[in-house]
DNA sequence: GATGAATGAGGGTTCATTCAT
DNA sequence: TATGAATGAACCCTCATTCAT
């Protein structure tokens, strides 16, 4: 009675990991836009099982939201222990914009407004960043005057615009992120790689 | 009373402006997926009559989109007169960020993609924002390695993701466009005012 | 006063004149899916014009229709003076399959179901058609227990039926015609020109 | 009792054929102006439900149209063993006719032009009505000059246009049938029974 | 009489969600 | 638990018809 119940646990569990995963993809590249049907496809199981898992489109959604910022918090918590402050919020700007601009779901979080999850994995998020700026800070690396989510609204802005643009040169990103850093010295500016963009 | 004469034709006029009005309003806040129908009810028109003046709905958004860049474009061509080449592109941005920040269609360029005529109205945006960057450029305002549409780009970026935050203080999109400033310059940081933001 | 209103008048006889053509033109293409707008378009008139001359688009169909009646009634008074009373016969069925190739409104017959104008122009063929046949079967030309509106019903099923062939030959619908003449004489068969259909 | 075991699909089935009875009702009264809702409601079920069977409406008037050619190849296969041939293909095109007359659908092939299920099912009616035709012509029972196709043509013709007719007597379509068959005969005629048909 | 703007019912189609199996 | 059939609301768009000018 027991195992066949913990082998209906674990395909379940499955489902769940597959779910989730063609829901990131689906939604990162279609938005809101993305159907039940095509994750429930991509996911290999029928639509009603979806359901089963979440109640409705807008829990998977914050479900999958919130499984980014936990995801974007554990890099912050890492880089936490970096012995070079300065160089460890660059590094997470860095690696947060990549992951970020493999799946830009930020414009998802209107639709997540109000779920308590998906608020407490952002406070924590938001947390990490204000660690990590609070030590670039004390460092002098950064200017004093910024906090965790001015810099990260502004990494999100960034990552998602580059996705806006019809020819984007792998370099795009970077020509913005450097802006970014930049803007966040106390002093000068550094050269920017690449050909220039011809188009908004 | 000599006006009324031509009322019939005004009468149409004015469906249309109230229509671009309506739509400006109903796909700034929930871009593609406003209906028509509610942009109708909110022009105190009937469904039939957005059709009659606009072909799709995509039609419909070329045009609003199309109309924002002329008016961005027209802020644009009035400071290249200016006599301060770097005050002239910080204002420029501070007024596209505030009209942008009013109503926001970037996120509808996509939907107009190939469109000949949105093309224009944005190459002419863009002419226009790349005289004043050379401008700016030239007196030593700015770095001289970016381009219009790279600022253009990262103000719209700002001010939509700003504009997803649901408590966001009046200052908020100061903040940024400060970093975003300071980012631009050869130089320096200035301070940041308002008070900090706690959300993403 | 007389004259312009005489003008105005003839003006709107030019009109009704072009808005049949054109209804003709239409509705022979696309039956009853032609729009008014089509038909006033290809007449070169607005739309409210069309319903100034008929009421509802049935009534337009209803005069086209009743239209092509009497020009049917006025190809067999012709040929009821002829000499040649089986002659006479066969050469109404040929020129009458040509007309209604060239503009099959039949099928929209099943619209004008009721209406007065159209049955007594139907009435009218009909008596033509009789006297026809009569002729013949007194010449014995034909066997005597067809009816009018026997030949005439298979002449219409014939070339709208051809109509709807997509790889129809220029002698689809003779072949066919001679099958019926063959099926009307009292005696053997003719041979059939042309290659032979492929489909259905 | 053992049989219900599988309702599911059994169930999808039945309304299936529901949606295909109901499409054949209406498509056949009304041609393609028959609406899906008109459709859905008199087969008892959902709009959305007939798109869940069928993509588009074109995709059911194909299977109805295809369904009809195949249940005329499985007569016309049928009577390809009768030791008559010509019996064969004059009780063919009895049979074909009621069953046309129960069920106009010749006007919709159009719709259905270059859909390869139909074009399949066409080629294989035309492959029986030709054999059957050969037959016949081998055995001398009627003209060696026309084809399968060229007989169906006229039967479909000569079915819709009975349909046509406001009065129809039962004898309506024997009498041109019977037209049809002398036409295809080398020699006479046969006597027409029943009433004369007054109207187009 | 002519125009063309406005109306609003209706059509095909999509999709989140429910539920019987 | 998983399935996928069914539902029905909502959407974009068309068109006959009305009516102010």
């Amino acid at each position: 009675m027991t195992l066949p119940a913990r082998s209906l646990r674990s395909d379940a569990a499955r489902n769940r990991e597959l779910l989730l995963a063609a829901a990131e993809e689906e939604f990162s590249k279609r938005g809101m836009d993305a159907s039940i049907a095509d994750v429930a496809r991509r996911a290999g199981v029928a639509k009603g099982t979806v359901f089963r898992h979440f109640a409705t489109k807008e829990e998977l959604v914050a479900v999958v939201v919130g499984g980014h910022f936990v995801s974007l918090s554990a890099v912050a918590g890492k880089l936490l222990e970096s012995a070079d402050p300065t160089g460890a919020l660059l590094e997470f700007l860095t690696v947060a914009a990549k992951q970020l601009q493999h799946q830009d779901l930020v414009f998802l979080q209107a639709v997540t407004e109000g779920d308590p999850t998906v608020t407490e994995c952002r406070n924590q998020l938001h947390a990490g960043t204000n660690a990590l700026v609070d030590r670039a800070q004390e460092a002098g690396g950064i200017r004093s005057d910024v906090t965790g989510p001015d810099i990260l609204l502004i990494l999100c802005a960034l990552v998602h615009t580059v996705g806006l643009q019809t020819e984007q040169s792998p370099d795009s990103l970077q020509r913005h992120l450097i802006i970014l850093f930049d803007g966040l010295r106390p002093q000068g500016a550094s050269p920017l790689p690449g050909p220039v963009p011809e188009r908004l």
